[in-house]
RNA sequence: CCGGAUGUAGCGUAGCUUGGUAUCGCGUCAGUUUUGGGAACUGAAGGCCGCUGGUUCAAAUCCAGUCAUCCGGACCA
């Protein structure tokens, strides 16, 4: 049996993490290359979950006032460069069209890499008054960057993504508004991805070109490295005196706003995969998946079973539950295998036997877990069953996360925990020079700094000198 | 961008050393019997051997270039 299907199968995920993440990637048809280095094609599966990931957060956007908007594709290069710090950190991976027609462009367009220049100029032309304060934008789009080595999902030169850019009167609403939105993503995490995050302030050297302040959710991959899954900007003046975004105050003065960023991208579709996933395939969080559940018939031409499918298909679906019923000709066991595969949080077996005493069967992704149920309380144990099922994908991820960070006293324990994979929780002394030394011994890096500050050491492991800031370092993707 | 590996049907592969028109399995299609953990039999279809160029009477095979993917490093969401 093993020896029959070697051919399809995935890699198991502990002999080489990076090929069972693409064999997922590939068979659970969530992508499929292009011809293209770096640019993927979103497959309907795939597609669908970042829908999902969209709908959640475009309601909750809209919740938050926040408008979503479409700004151009391009970005002419003059207009790039007006913000030198910014320019400087995207430069190297812009990809750029300088022939439009048969003629060459002078001024050449910058395919966006993100779109702060395009909302804070097009922000300077319609901002004149304290009245037009806050402007709380949001799109929805792709950007590109010119990235050398590329990962489904982790890292493209295309990938989709949401950019929040808003304009505030006050240091503290535009402070506010940064943290809020990485509350959102966290939140996110908790409940709807099933995937716990760490989270804080990134370090100077880690933080976005431009900003004063980056903050990060990081999620922690089933091979224990580290993946920052979401980014909250704050940007203070910077780019507003820059652009010329000003407005005229109550008080008769000119001022500049204060602004932030903040996205999530498709490569959540990677957290999700590298956090939930085993041998068999993927395991997605039920309120994100596609289909939340197959309904697979045994002896789908007994009318009996036939009609019970086909209520409960119909039922389940008036419900608002996501579910599928295959009635194609494979065996059950095929169905089962390639459900699995997928990732379906919740199937259902109908099938004589279980009519026989009017039951289904209810296997459950996460744990293969097995229950036996009366026909008719679906409409209780569907529901019931996938909260269930994505509290238990939530506490799975959080035990393995909080069992991987370590509290570290020296250097040598520093470099043990990251080399072995999982976050090393350091007392810092605020230093590059540290994070610098770090990243040459190990690759490592910092990942960002927790909300809760409670310093466990004096002194820095790294350098020695007075420790100012608990900070998490990890190797990350 | 640097180092290593790979590219033959939808997928996994044989053939390459020593040039002669491509092997096998899975999948696909048709039919029959099947169906509680990846069904069986019979028959059929499916190939610019990644791409471009070179050597040769002749290239999947030899040579050069190029593109893509994977792994490791440097760089970044």
């Amino acid at each position: 049996m093993e020896q029959k299907f070697k051919n399809d199968a995935i890699t198991p995920r502990d002999q080489d993490f990076a090929k069972w993440y693409t064999d997922v990637c590939k068979k659970a048809e969530l992508m499929d290359y292009s011809d293209v280095k770096g640019f993927i094609i979103y497959r309907p599966y795939g597609y669908a979950i970042w829908e999902e990931i969209r709908n959640y957060l475009d309601k909750k956007f809209k919740e938050t006032g926040h408008e979503n908007v479409y700004m151009p594709l391009v970005i002419p290069e003059s207009l790039f460069n007006k913000e030198k710090e910014h320019v400087e950190g995207f430069a190297p991976e812009t990809l750029v069209a300088n022939i439009g027609g048969e003629k060459k462009i002078e001024d050449p367009l910058i395919i966006r890499p993100t779109s702060e220049v395009l909302f804070t100029s097009f922000y300077a032309r319609i901002v004149n008054s304290y009245r037009d304060l806050p402007k709380l934008y949001n799109q929805w789009c792709s950007v590109v960057r010119w990235e050398k080595t590329t990962r489904p999902f982790l890292r493209g030169s295309e990938f989709l993504w949401q950019e929040g850019h808003t304009l505030h009167l006050s240091e503290k609403e535009a402070r506010e508004e940064t943290l809020q939105m990485l509350d959102i993503y966290d939140n996110l995490g908790r409940d709807v991805l099933a995937i716990p995050f760490v989270k804080g302030r990134k370090s100077e050297k880690e933080k976005f070109a431009g900003a004063l302040e980056t903050y990060s959710i990081e999620a922690l991959m089933h091979d224990k490295r580290a993946l920052q899954s979401g980014t909250t900007h704050y940007f203070g003046q910077g780019f507003t005196e820059a652009f010329g975004v000003k407005y005229l105050d109550k008080d008769g003065k000119i001022k500049y706003p204060y602004q932030t960023s903040w996205g999530v991208s498709t490569r959540l579709l990677g957290a999700i995969i590298m956090v939930h996933g085993d041998d068999n395939g993927l395991v997605l969080p039920p309120y994100v998946a596609p289909i939340q559940v197959v309904i697979v018939p045994i002896r789908y031409q007994d009318e009996k079973v036939k009609n019970a499918c086909e209520k409960l298909l119909k039922d389940l679906t008036k419900l608002g539950i996501r579910t599928k019923l295959d009635i194609s000709d494979h065996t059950p066991g095929w169905k089962f295998s390639e459900y699995e595969m997928k990732g379906v949080p919740l199937r259902v077996e109908i099938g004589p036997r279980d009519l026989a005493t009017n039951q289904i069967t209810y296997v459950k992704r996460v744990n293969n877990q097995k229950i036996t149920a009366d026909l008719n309380d679906f409409e209780l144990a569907v529901p019931t069953l996938l909260k269930e099922i994505h509290q238990e994908m939530y506490q799975k991820a959080l035990k393995f996360l909080n069992e991987n960070i370590y509290e570290v006293h020296s250097y040598e324990e520093l470099k043990d925990v990251v080399n072995k994979g999982g976050y090393a929780k350091v007392c810092w002394c605020g230093d590059e020079e540290c994070e610098n030394k770090v990243k040459d011994d190990t690759t490592a890096t910092s990942r960002c700094m927790p909300f809760e500050q409670d310093l466990f050491e004096e002194k820095c492991p790294i350098c020695g000198k007075k420790a100012k800031y608990v900070i998490y370092f990890a190797k990350a993707y």
